[in-house]
DNA sequence: TATTTTTTGGCAATCGATTGCCAACTTAAA
DNA sequence: TTTAAGTTGGCAATCGATTGCCAAAAAATA
């Protein structure tokens, strides 16, 4: 023993964590007797395991969750990647993640992104190492391969898709139905006589946007509106892109009477903001409806009509597929798809009627 | 071997991670050389350090962490305890100690107390229970002891509390200069004339919310103003809470002509609606300050005048505390104490000069 | 009382990486 | 050529809980 840790020793309490063993050699019984009486194993005598049960206790006994880990193969910990942790959506999806899985006894590593792909694949391969139970994944907006998902389970790890997900990978799923939430905005602004909807597009490698963009579509199929290119506009997903946008749109000789801002609440602040800007009235001249009723549409004014995508409750979601699929089902069961229907929250900004 | 492991191995590819031993076989050198070769030891020849690395590369060999961990006794993970991971603050302090934590090759394990004492203590366990290398801790406001702390330091692993933090205990720290921003918040409200301000407080059990009302007297001392108990509402850390103490003070025969609301933004929210509401106009007859800057406090009509608090570098201070004073250096240094200053931003709801 | 069944509990291998110690080998110096 | 110093790499113990297998003991049955 190298003299530094004996003077150590001295100076400090030993403070060696209790193990088995210990309770064990103090008993005067076997190990596997100690870990089956804390398992909770019925191969144990009840007197007995009462017995080890106290001392452990006086003992000060804490389990050692690494040997446990590496002897069971798994480390009841779930690994979520996502774009970015403070972001009103995400962090409420951690945070009814970690609702379901503290009672659980599961612990949570989060990861984020920072949407750039290179760093999602870091972190997925970080999780694959750590061996956890289950990955939970929302992908990156910046393109690339989707090889490390499949990587996940080649390891024959679990793997939940949730909200931005690849669509050919065959993976649990938990989705908003983004395409009839948006129909049913664009449904909504033109029964409120809005004639020229604009568009605010995302990223179209993101399926969520595409989805979104059909939904925009399909509404105005439906209801007998003409599709216009000039009205659809591409990567306006920041603030900053659909201020921009916005300007470009209200200044066109023949401009829109509505902008949905399909990518998020922050394009259709930006939005707001320009309008205001120009003089323009919402939502007596102009409709603005957003996406993912982050707090803030509730103040501004007028306030924002936006979709509300039951974040909190979609992390719950998303941890009890976990626990009642998956957590010790085969590897190889079907994988389950599930939806959640977004709910259109009308507010002053759409309101002309 | 049960047969039923058996026939899985059949129907599908083993897939057994290769481990050291596998590639040790495979070139005919000892496992110990791999584990060498692996980190990067000097102890191996650089030839053979090299097969090694390429063999380990073609066979897909992962570390398997758990194993590592146990041998080392650590696990290169920080947990982290908040009041609620879906709070701007909050998400903003892990998304930048993730930042840092991330580049150094270490897991945050996150969860939340919900400002439960009890839920706190569970968590802490669980922690402890995990053999973390760190945690990091920003307290709930249920009242209640700090044994589980003391626990955490007994078990020999680092502490380090943010934001709202048991004074008493000698731990690491990082936190705001919560006095000195109130004073200058309420120093900056005299300045603009304003003469009767009102305060909401937080629970006094905090020390942050303590600190801030020390703030607020400080400044009316200093310039000479009356200390007025009846414009001190305490405990009112909603917006609910806020509405209704506001709705009280406004009503009074000679209500208060500026009211900090020293909670968070959330409560100046609530002031300024109550506000609106009767018809109060903002800033002229009535000055808010609010804490925390919300995102939503820019875009309010009248924007707030709110206190920053870098969360997001605060989480990277924590983070970078913990490798460079921490990480390696014995148990028993002195520890620190980091105290940033928080930045007033001045903004329309307090301007009528 | 003899035999079978059921409880109870110990032994020892296992999970996979790490590391102190020592041996073999290489290189340099005498 | 001999000795000393420096490299390289293998052996085996270790981290602590878990679990299959087997044996001893107790209980139930014949």
């Amino acid at each position: 023993m190298p003299k530094n840790i004996c003077i150590f020793e001295i100076m400090k309490t030993p403070q060696k964590r209790t193990t088995i063993y210990d309770i064990a050699k103090k008993l005067n019984i076997a190990a596997s007797s100690v870990s089956r009486a804390l398992s909770n194993s019925s191969k144990v005598n009840p007197a007995t395991k009462a017995l080890i049960l106290k001392t452990a206790a006086e003992m000060n006994y804490q389990q050692n969750v690494m040997a446990s880990n590496l002897r069971k193969g798994s480390n009841r910990t779930i690994g979520v990647v996502v774009p970015r942790i403070n972001q009103g959506y995400f962090s409420n999806i951690i945070a009814g993640m970690e609702d379901i899985t503290y009672n659980k006894g599961y612990n949570l590593i989060i990861c984020q992104s920072n949407e750039l792909h290179s760093r999602e694949v870091d972190c997925v391969n970080a999780l694959i190492n750590q061996h956890v139970n289950c990955i939970v994944i929302s992908i990156a907006a910046e393109q690339g391969g989707h090889e490390h998902l499949q990587q996940v389970l080649d390891h024959r790890i679990r793997l939940i898709q949730f909200d931005r997900v690849v669509d050919e990978l065959e993976t649990f799923k938990v989705i908003n139905d983004n395409e009839r939430a948006s129909s049913e905005a664009v449904s909504h602004l033109i029964q409120q006589g809005y004639q020229r909807i604009a568009l605010l597009e995302g990223p179209q490698n993101l399926d969520i946007f595409r989805q979104r963009k059909e939904g925009y579509l399909s509404a105005l199929r439906k209801h007998g509106l003409p599709v216009l290119e000039e009205l659809m506009c591409e990567n306006a997903w920041t603030k900053e892109l659909s201020a921009e946008a916005t300007r470009k749109l209200l200044e066109m000789k023949n401009p829109p009477d509505a902008i949905f801002a399909s990518t998020s609440d922050f394009s259709a602040l930006g939005v707001l903001e320009v309008a205001t800007q120009m003089g323009i009235s919402v939502p007596e001249q102009l409709g603005i409806c957003g996406y993912s009723n982050e707090p803030f549409t509730e103040i501004t004014s007028p306030s924002i009509t936006t979709i509300d995508q039951y974040s909190f409750s979609m992390g719950k979601t998303i941890a009890n597929l976990f626990f009642q699929e998956m957590e010790v089902a085969d590897l190889h069961i079907e994988p389950k798809i599930m939806s959640i229907k977004p709910k259109l929250l009308v507010r002053k900004s759409t309101q002309r009627l």
